[in-house]
DNA sequence: CTGTGGATCTCGTCG
DNA sequence: CGACGAGGTCCACAG
């Protein structure tokens, strides 16, 4: 892999190379103390410290203070990025069209530069989300309760589309939420709109929430409005096996 | 600033660095090439590709792919961290208890592997947000409109706390829904929500979605509903001056 | 510690 | 391109 690494560079020196890396799309990778300035859909300002930012060559610009998950600061992929020294400081500039918005960040010293040119082709498996735990219903609805039958397709209300809409075993409507974490009053919420687009038929209508857990103060609003809940876990299994070794096949 | 660089160190070396740095609760870099695997609340397999992670002294565990804004994996601050090396493979291991979750990082190359410790005392400052809207409104509630008057206190409904509580010129009660960015169809609806909690009073209730702009069909379902929009932007304003200079006082 | 809701949310999907 | 909704959301705040 073609990497270039730079330690304690001169602001001059950096700035070559920082143009020689956003030039090639390459990615960027920067210890430095700056101070940063956003404008836009909000307004920040950062004074100097020390922090270690990221670029990406699909405009993706990333600054990190020691702590947190989250970057501080950021501008999202597609963003367009320039770099000019003054006065010996040296200047990166993100600036983004719809929504107009720009990210600036003031560089007093870089520690480290680094660029590199890597090969990630592989697309990530993922697995536990709402949409897993809905066809593993679809595949198996007895897991609701034995007799209920899915409709095969979406069904939409003005409320929106409810995730699973069927019938039970004595032909009653039910309608399904899945929460694919813990659910919460608004899951309760949720449904309980659902249902009310369906108060003139007349008919009882079946409200189901399925979640792995429920918060108590959901649980207390469902029963209140005589909704039930079914405790189920999301389906974790991947397609291809996990390997936790280098082999070839992976 | 103490900062250490290693270019395309063996894997030896690189474990050793690694436990350096962990113990020193240092803020880590690597460019790497590694398998990843997360198992906890969701599921997910990465095959091999090139990296770049960073691993910083709160436990934070970022790995950044070459695209998209976002960490294709990662674990929260205090996330517990170790390393192994294992038939010159490399691996991290990221567990954490409550949600009990694990990410592994399988190395097979180290391009660049760093660890410093920096100075970064300043906190960030922000405008721009829902909150100064409302207190931009609170201290001039003509923006709202002529007479309006909103009570001091935050209002709860059993549909969550409303925003802004008052009334108008009038008497009419007003109950006012705040979004710092363009308005959707859920705002319409929320504000709907809270407006329903009052029908019993028999008096009309005004709702007013205040937003720096709106959906087209989130305004047609608010007029279809007898509501209003005001169009406002978040106030920006920070507390002190942004500077693009490095001087002393910033 | 849990629950709730905002966010420069991001990102995929669908129209 | 805009609207909409899920998310391993994260994160701050309140109870
Ligand atoms: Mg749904
Ligand atoms: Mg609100």
């Amino acid at each position: 892999m073609l990497i270039e690494i730079k330690h304690n560079p001169s602001n001059l020196e950096s700035m070559e190379i920082i143009n020689e890396a956003l030039s090639k799309r390459a990615f960027l990778i920067l210890v430095l103390c700056c101070k940063v300035n956003y404008e836009g859909r909000a307004r920040s300002k950062l004074g100097l410290g020390e922090r270690t930012v990221l670029i990406k060559g699909d405009g993706s610009f990333i600054i990190h203070q020691d702590r947190n998950l989250e970057p501080i600061n950021w501008q999202p992929p597609k963003t367009k990025l320039s770099v000019k020294l003054e006065n010996d400081v040296i200047k990166i500039v993100g600036m983004r069209r719809k929504p107009k918005e720009q990210l600036e960040l003031i560089i007093s010293t870089v520690h480290l530069i680094s660029y590199y040119f890597g090969s990630d082709t592989k697309d990530i498996e993922l697995a536990g989300y709402e949409e897993d735990m809905r066809h593993m219903i679809m595949n198996n609805p007895d897991l609701i309760e034995k007799g209920f039958r899915p409709t095969s397709k979406e069904y939409q209300t003005p409320q929106g589309f409810i995730d699973i809409y069927g019938k039970d075993a004595n032909g009653k409507i039910v309608i399904i939420e899945l929460k694919s974490r813990k659910a919460g009053i608004n899951a309760v919420k949720q449904l309980k709109r659902y249902i009310n687009c369906f108060l003139d038929n007349k008919e009882f209508v079946r409200g189901i929430l399925v979640a792995p857990s429920i918060t108590d103060d959901a649980r207390e609003l469902l029963e209140n409005n005589k909704m039930e809940y079914i405790s189920l876990d999301p389906p974790k299994e991947l397609k291809t096996k996990t390997t936790t070794t280098l082999d070839y096949f992976n």
